[in-house]
Formats: C-alpha cells, structure tokens, sequence
DNA sequence: CCGCGATA
DNA sequence: TATCGCGGG
C-alpha cells in the first residue's frame, strides 16, 4: 500500500467503547483483506470448509462484528466499485508481488521453514470472486447495512462522514483522509497483545484515531497541500512516489514551496505523472448519494444454518451468538428504563 | 483474526 | 483474575 502518511498524521489512542452509538464506515475490501492473510494456521494454510472453501474472512467477519454490535457501535461496510484506470499499475504490481510470493512459499514449505512460509503464505492473500457475495451474505444475517461505492471504497466512506451519515471511516490505509473523512480510525478492533505466529514476540494493538482538522493545524497545511505530500510519498497512483523524498522532505518541501508545481527539485520527475488527475482523484471523488442508512435484526437461524454449512462447529456459533444476544438484550433494557 | 481452556 | 498458547474450518 503506497501512503505512509503514519508519521506525519496525529493518531490518539482510543478504544472501541468510545464508538458505541455511532456508525462507522467500514472498508470492507480492507477489514476482509486482513482476515484472509492472517486467519491462518501456523502452515500459512487458510481456514475452509469441507469442501475446500476458504472461510477465514467468514471467521473474521463473525467474531469482530459480534464485538461491535455488542458494544452498540453502528458498522457500515463499504465495497469498492471500479478502481480508478491509474490504479491498474498498482493492481498489476501487488499481483506481481504474490506470484514471487508463491513461489517463495513454496520454497519454504520444502525446507520446513514454518516462520517464513507462513509470512509468504500471507503475502499471497487476494481476494476471490465469491468471498465478496459470502461476506454481504453474512452483514445480511447480521442485519448490518453495505452499501456499494461507484469507486473506491475509501472515497465513499469519507464521504459518509461529511454528509453526517458516518462518524468516522475505518481502514488500515490513509487514503480516506486525502479524499476528506473528518476521521479515520486504524486498528477497529479490541485492544490487546497478539502474538507474532511462528515466534516468541508480540505486539500491542490498540485502536487510535486521526482528526484529519487535528492533523492539517498540526502540520500547517491544507488539505490540498497534504495531498500533494502524499503524491510526493507516493500513492496507489505513483507507487514509486520521488526519489529520495520521504514524509519529512515531503512536508518541508510543500510548507517551503506550498505546491507540487512550486518545488524546483522536483520538476523533471513531476512530468512523469498525471499528477493532476492523481490530485484529481482525491479531492474531487467519485462517490455517490446514499438516502438512508438502515440497520436490521440480527437472524440467529439464518446465520447458524449458513455457518453449518461452511462448516463451523455448532457449539462455537451456538456459544458466540449467545454472547451477542444477552448483550443486545441487556441493551435493550437499558434503553427501556427511560420510558 | 478470535475465543477458550489451561495454567499459575 | 490475568496471561499464554492453541485450534478454529
């Protein structure tokens, strides 16, 4: 993924109980993306059912939105349409990259090197046809609403937030501030240490949020100019950003200079790229007007019999959606005390 | 990724 | 009661 604005944007930790109540825009291509390359065995293998069907974007889907309709939080998953025709050198590059991938895991496999099949494993994830219909299939039993974006996914739910329709968007990338999501939240998930698989290490995940305001004051810039910082770090669109400029010359160069157009240094690379389109591409998206949000009832009976034929074990599915329903009634109780 | 049982 | 490691499909 080409953005690093990571150290240049302002993260504050958060946790999930902050969300309760509001909706959040979902990257689904992300969030779904995520369980297929690290719902695995410690093989690198993906979880799936009797059929040979992989089911570990199922898995992902079902605990995580357990957690938030538990805590009251509104999830709204976003699908991307058609990328955008600059973005087909990037596609191309990733598909490339999971072909060596392939190869290198195999290689792995042989030597009996757990730790780095794995890894490749993980570097050969992508997203089959019907895990986008198996994914809404199972937003549907939960009574959680998707919505289907033009284009990118991430435009839209930035979009949602400014029409006051989503509170923040959700996503790993950074991509939704530059199309101007008031907020982004990274790591939607329960805090907590997670072990590296394979190894002895962990990491602290904790869920944090960027107040794309917050971010432009701190840094001096608009959100134009800070486009044009990612253009120069480079994006889904110029991969290869420019030579030698990380974050902090980026930064420098767009407060000295305010403007791609402006910076001397860079001005033979720049007329290599379609940059105004790029610009193009984030400030002015392609998204479309969705009338009204609406969020259903979950269907317990759907969502066993479905699971039931992927395979899932009857007393894990019976044990998780019992959890969620005592924590929706205690909800409802709750709310009944104000009338 | 996630929950759960084992463990202390 | 909190943390760890394992297996899930």
């Amino acid at each position: 993924m080409g953005l690093n604005l990571k150290e240049l944007v302002v993260r504050d930790k958060t946790t999930l109980e902050a969300f309760s109540s509001k909706v959040i825009a979902i990257d689904a291509y992300n969030a779904i993306y995520q369980f297929l390359a690290s719902i695995r065995g410690p093989d690198g293998l993906q979880l799936s059912d009797s059929e040979g069907r992989i089911t570990s974007h199922l898995s992902g889907l079902l605990y995580r939105n357990i957690n938030f309709l538990s805590l009251g939080i509104k999830p709204v998953y976003v699908f991307d349409g058609k990328p955008p025709s600059l973005k087909t050198a990037e596609i191309e590059r990733r598909k490339q990259i999971k072909k060596d991938a392939t190869v290198k895991y195999e290689k792995a496999i042989a030597a009996g090197n757990m730790e780095d099949a794995r890894k490749f494993a993980q570097q050969t994830t992508s997203m089959k046809d019907g895990m986008v219909k198996e994914s809404k299939q199972i937003l549907t039993y939960f009574g959680i609403p998707y919505i289907d974006a033009p284009s990118e996914g991430e435009a839209m739910a930035a979009h949602l937030t400014n029409t006051g329709q989503a509170y923040a968007s959700a996503s790993q990338d950074f991509d939704s501030i530059l199309c101007g999501a008031k907020r982004l939240i990274r790591n939607f998930t329960n805090s907590g240490r997670r072990k590296i698989p394979n190894r002895n290490t962990y990491v602290e995940i904790e869920p944090e949020i960027i107040e794309t305001q917050k971010t432009l004051d701190a840094l001096g810039v608009t959100r134009e100019q800070l486009v044009d910082i990612g253009i120069l770090i480079g994006t889904d669109f110029n991969p290869n950003g420019f030579d030698r400029i990380g974050p902090k010359t980026a930064l420098k160069m767009i407060k000295q200079h305010s403007c791609l157009e402006d910076i001397p240094q860079i001005q033979e690379q720049l007329q290599e790229i379609d940059y105004q389109q790029i610009r193009k591409i984030f400030l002015e998206p392609i998204v479309a007007e969705v009338d009204e949000i609406v969020f259903g009832q979950v269907d317990y009976e759907g969502m066993t019999n479905y699971l039931k034929e992927r395979s899932f074990s009857e007393d894990r599915i019976q044990s998780s959606l019992n959890r969620l329903k005592k924590a929706l009634e205690k909800k409802s109780q709750n709310l009944d005390q104000w009338f």
